[in-house]
RNA sequence: GCCGAAGUGGCGGAAUUGGUAGACGCGCUGGAUUCAAAAUCCAGUGAUGGCAACAUCGUGCGGGUUCGAUUCCCGCCUUCGGUACCA
């Protein structure tokens, strides 16, 4: 019997199914794990065989676990709300619904096609109304809660009003928008509308106002992604930060629990080190500056209180409120101008280009809080309106922009640091001793930093204070294809959330999905929908992508309740991921809501764990190789170039366009070259950077797909194809060669590579081995085919020592070797411990070595085979069911213990010892295993050839690490 | 800019705790088999010099620690991911 790869695996995928041999239930005696994949997001381009990567790992690990005995939960699903979806329907008039349903059936479809052991019973769609009525009832919640710091968690926004009534303000340890302060009998006296307004900045899903990326041209709403180079990237029309009244999440209330729970969960340290970074807890203190001549105060927060005497001027956000009011009538124009320059760059550009250094005095002056000396007050975009409280003091001496913002517009710099006994510190280091600093002078730093904060306290001017770089989320998107909020707003414009039985609010049908005017949502459109009993309006944003993907592996626990967002016991059964595997792209975003949305269920008592995902691996990204085919610009009339030193010319009957070979681009002037993108499946060798290339049935496919290029000519070194054929008759000279690069896989570059097509080749088992083999999981690395062969060839001698070189079955009850046990039980041991630390490219190593092995001594003993394919089946789960069955056996391999391995047949008799001289390697010496650290020291210096290499000079030193090497320090 | 990661033969990569650099696979070269090809099998394959034995160099670059560094430390370079509305 032949290996048909193809036959078995479509036979193995159907009996799977038949047999539900992946459905798992929430009740068993067994311990649990649960293996999660990042679900996708079901784009028109399909799969691309960057997402099975991480599939594939999680999939070996999974039916591991199964073969270890446990009872594993490995869903999968679809995180089917977005941009994407929603732009195709404004092109094609196609309703996101329908093409996101389409996108899913072909993202199944090509999934079942690889063979993984997902229980698709259990399929979540975040798009899917009875999974978003969960979404919105966890906002609900969020909207009904507030976070209490001396709980250190979320109460219902009910025992908030109940102490307001109560104490009115005091005494309240509470995370808010801003800080309050009213008596009892006034918070009585005051209307619901200003009552809902405080509680509204309590709450932990909020309205403030927001910053949006509006297009006036287009009339809409970019996403960062649309923006580039600050114009939109359709049309490049000007874009500015606009002001919209937005849902906010107040992730910042668990700031410090997501940074402390780190310790909690197993993850790598540079992920843990990113989360950290992206929190940015920062101590330090909050200042207060008046401003002269006003009522107000600038709030400013600083690291390094113990700057304050260096303080020369205060910058505001270009976007702060107090700006106004600092701003003088003769500085109104220049401070107009400037907002309006700041409002066309995204923050972006103003985080990143910090050389360039802009900015506008406002007129205003703040007094310094402890000198009273009056301080200009600036406005820079340098300075952003959601960073800490949007302002800052700027201290030139201290701090590097700071001090590029004075040096630029002449500003006073005070040296506050004399750093005289630390020549190679920085000015923004933390080392020196303080002066021109009034009381702070002669003080170390650290010691000035406590100072100056006691003297900021006593003098009223502010305080200690811990700030977070992390901003609380926004939630709200002007657009229609996402969750509608559960919320409607009254005359007044209080907010209010649909009661539960009024859930799922379904999202309602729309033809148009265009913005409406100003960059309105589109549901605003759909007036009747919009009016809700009489006197109520509806929110018409819709939520964000990540709100779906905030909880999702919670819902797989128990897909179908339609009570509650999942049933306690499954819960407290599966409680957390103990294995999480994904892009590194999400590191912070998703991962980081995730985790506030779990310890927000946790603290209402819903979830039973405080951390969601125990242990996370970050797979890499598979890149794509682009190619591209160089082309003259425009059509030419004539085409002149030089063959074997001859100078040759064509003239057109029409103008046409001009392809040309890389090789021969040389002859042209590179100003006059462009490039075109050429699917990569029209090319012959592709794969091999600069090597691939157009022949005649590539062309003929290239001009079917881009019919506007059907009179071009394509010029090679050799001669040239026009009109359907070559000028050579030779196939090795009919190659127009194109240019390699490596870019992310994407549609719209045309490198997009379908694992069903490399499948329909090799067969899935084999395409999963090699996407193990190209390398460790968590490297980023471009797809190419060229190992893929030497897997394939790996399958067929598997299969080999199974059905013989004549394809006869051969697997005999002779007892094997010892030597044939020891490969074996090398290979057992070496995959048990690879799969255990997620390095499946040296497992499938590992295969290769036991199975070359085997071949070479000729072992076709079932008692070194059966428990082989055990060991192979999570890798190739196809051909090893096949061969399960073709050895007897009746149930799936999947039920079948993992092997485990005896260290007795792994021990060696004898060692080969590297004698290094100096750390050099420069002989082996062949030394029993027993032998002692004395015996080998003596072994190593009776070395006949050592002479050789002590030169005169003698031993100092022997340094034996039993079973490794011996090294002799000589001088 | 800031945060994180990676960089080893012609290529993908291995070396798990500081201990024989290049496992395994691709490619390439030579051979066997074949009418021929494919497939398969065998041998070789980091660079330089040498007939060879062997020597020297060699893990992005420049330093350092160590008997010994791909691995640890300091300073750079390049590429990739994220940078709060792509997912």
């Amino acid at each position: 019997m032949q290996y048909h790869p193809e036959k078995i695996e479509k036979k193995w995928q159907e009996y799977w199914k038949k047999n539900e041999t992946y459905k798992v239930s929430n009740q068993s005696d067994l311990p649990k794990y649960y293996v999660l994949d990042m679900f996708p997001y079901p784009s028109g381009a399909g799969l691309h065989v960057g997402h099975p990567l991480g599939y594939i790992a999680s999939d070996i690990y999974a039916r591991f676990k199964r073969q270890c005995g446990y009872n594993v939960l490995h869903p999968m699903g679809y995180d089917a709300f977005g941009l994407p979806a929603e732009q195709y329907a404004i092109q094609t008039g196609v309703h996101p619904e329908v093409s996101t349903a389409k996108n899913i059936e072909g993202f199944r479809r090509q999934m079942d096609n690889i063979g993984f052991s997902y229980d698709w019973s259990r399929e979540v769609n975040t798009s899917d109304p009875n999974y978003y009525k969960w979404t919105q009832w966890i906002f609900i919640q969020l909207f009904h809660h507030y976070y209490d710091l001396s709980a250190d968690k979320a109460r219902p926004i009910d025992d908030l009003s109940a102490h307001f009534d109560q104490y009115g303000a005091a005494d309240l340890n509470a995370v808010s928008s801003q800080d309050y302060s009213f008596s009892a009998e006034e918070w009585q006296a005051y209307s619901q509308k200003q009552k809902a307004d405080i509680l509204m900045d309590f709450r932990l899903a909020y309205r403030k106002t927001g910053y949006v990326n509006w297009c006036e041209a287009l009339g809409t709403v970019l996403a960062n992604d649309e923006v580039k180079d600050g114009v939109s990237e359709r049309g490049g029309y000007p874009v500015v930060q606009k002001a919209m009244k937005q849902w906010s999440l107040r992730t910042t209330a668990y700031a410090e629990r997501l940074l402390g729970d780190l310790d909690k969960v197993d993850w790598s340290d540079s992920l843990k080190i990113m989360q950290q970074n992206w929190i940015g807890k920062s101590e330090g203190a909050r200042v207060v500056f008046d401003i002269d001549g006003h009522q107000d105060q600038i709030e400013v927060f600083t690291t390094r209180p113990d700057t304050i005497y260096g303080a020369t001027f205060i910058v505001l956000a270009p976007e702060h409120d107090l700006v106004e009011r600092a701003t003088t009538v003769e500085q109104q124009e220049e401070v107009d101008q400037y907002i309006s320059f700041a409002a066309g760059r995204t923050e972006r550009e103003r985080m990143t280009e910090v050389k360039k250094v802009s900015g506008a005095f406002t007129g205003g002056y703040a007094l310094h809080p402890l000198t009273g000396q009056k301080l200009p007050i600036w406005i820079a975009e340098y300075v952003l309106k959601d960073y800490g409280t949007g302002a800052i003091m700027a201290v030139p001496a201290g701090d590097t922009r700071d001090r590029a913002f004075a040096e630029k517009f002449d500003l006073t710099i005070t040296e506050i640091i004399d750093r005289t006994a630390f020549p190679n510190a920085g000015i923004e280091d933390k080392v020196g001793t303080m002066i021109n600093s009034h009381d702070l002078d002669g003080l170390s730093v650290t010691d000035a930093i406590q100072k100056a904060i006691t003297m900021l306290e006593e003098n009223g001017r502010g305080e200690r204070r811990v700030n977070y770089k992390l901003r609380d989320a926004n939630f709200s998107r002007q657009r229609y294809w996402g969750e509608p909020f559960p919320v409607y707003y009254d005359k007044d414009d209080v907010a209010y959330t649909l009661d539960g039985e009024e859930l799922p609010l379904e999202l309602p049908n729309l033809e148009d999905f265009k913005p409406n005017v100003e960059g309105k949502a589109p549901l605003s459109k759909l007036e009747e929908w919009v009016h809700y009993k009489n006197q109520y309006t509806r929110e018409v944003d819709t939520m964000p992508g990540f709100a779906g993907s905030s909880w999702y592996f919670l819902r797989y626990m128990d897909p179908h309740n339609d009570q509650r967002f999942a049933d306690d016991e499954a819960l407290n059964y599966w409680r957390d991921v103990d294995l999480y595997i994904g892009g590194a792209e999400h590191a912070v975003g998703h991962l980081l809501y995730s985790r506030t949305w779990h310890k927000f269920l946790f603290d209402l008592g819903l979830v039973p764990t405080e951390e969601p995902f125990k242990k996370l691996i970050n797979q890499g990204m598979i890149q794509g190789v682009s190619e591209k085919i160089y082309m003259l610009k425009g059509k030419q009339k004539e085409i002149k170039w030089t063959l074997d030193g001859e100078q040759k010319e064509i003239f057109f009957p029409v103008p046409s366009y001009v392809f040309l070979s890389s090789e021969i681009i040389g002859q042209f002037d590179q100003d006059d070259l462009t490039e075109q993108y050429v699917i990569v499946e029209y090319l012959q060798n592709y794969g091999s950077p600069d090597k691939a290339y157009l022949n005649e049935g590539g062309i003929s496919k290239f001009l079917v797909w881009r019919p506007e290029f059907k009179s071009a000519l394509f010029l090679n070194q050799y001669g040239y194809w026009y009109n359907g054929a070559f000028s050579v008759d030779d196939h090795e000279k009919q190659r127009i060669y194109t240019r390699s690069e490596v870019e992310k896989m994407s549609k719209s570059k045309y490198n997009v590579i379908n694992p069903d097509h490399v499948i329909a080749d090799y067969g899935a088992d084999c395409f999963r081995l090699y996407e193990m083999f190209l390398g460790p999981i968590e490297q980023s690395k471009p797809w190419d085919m060229n190992g893929i062969d030497g897997v394939s060839k790996f399958l067929k001698r598997l299969w080999s020592l199974f059905y013989g070189d004549n394809e006869q079955w051969v697997v005999s009850d002779q007892p094997p070797t010892s030597a044939d046990i020891k490969v074996l039980h090398t290979a057992i041991k070496k995959v048990r411990e690879d799969i255990e630390r997620f390095s499946f490219n040296t497992c499938v190593s590992a295969f290769m070595i036991c199975v070359n092995d085997l071949k070479k001594s000729d072992c076709h003993a079932g008692q070194v085979l059966e428990p082989l394919i055990i060991l192979l089946a999570p890798f190739a789960p196809h051909i090893a069911e096949e061969l399960w069955q073709a050895l007897g056996h009746k149930e799936s391999i999947t039920t079948a213990h993992y092997p485990d391995y005896n260290t007795e047949y792994l021990i060696d008799d004898s060692v080969q010892y590297p004698l290094c001289i100096n750390g050099k390697k420069r002989a082996l010496i062949e030394l029993s295993t027993d032998m002692d650290q004395k015996a080998i020291e003596e072994a190593a210096l009776a070395y006949e050839g050592l002479d050789k290499w002590l030169d005169g000079k003698s031993v100092r030193r022997v340094i034996v690490v039993k079973g490794k090497m011996i090294n002799l320090v000589v001088k």
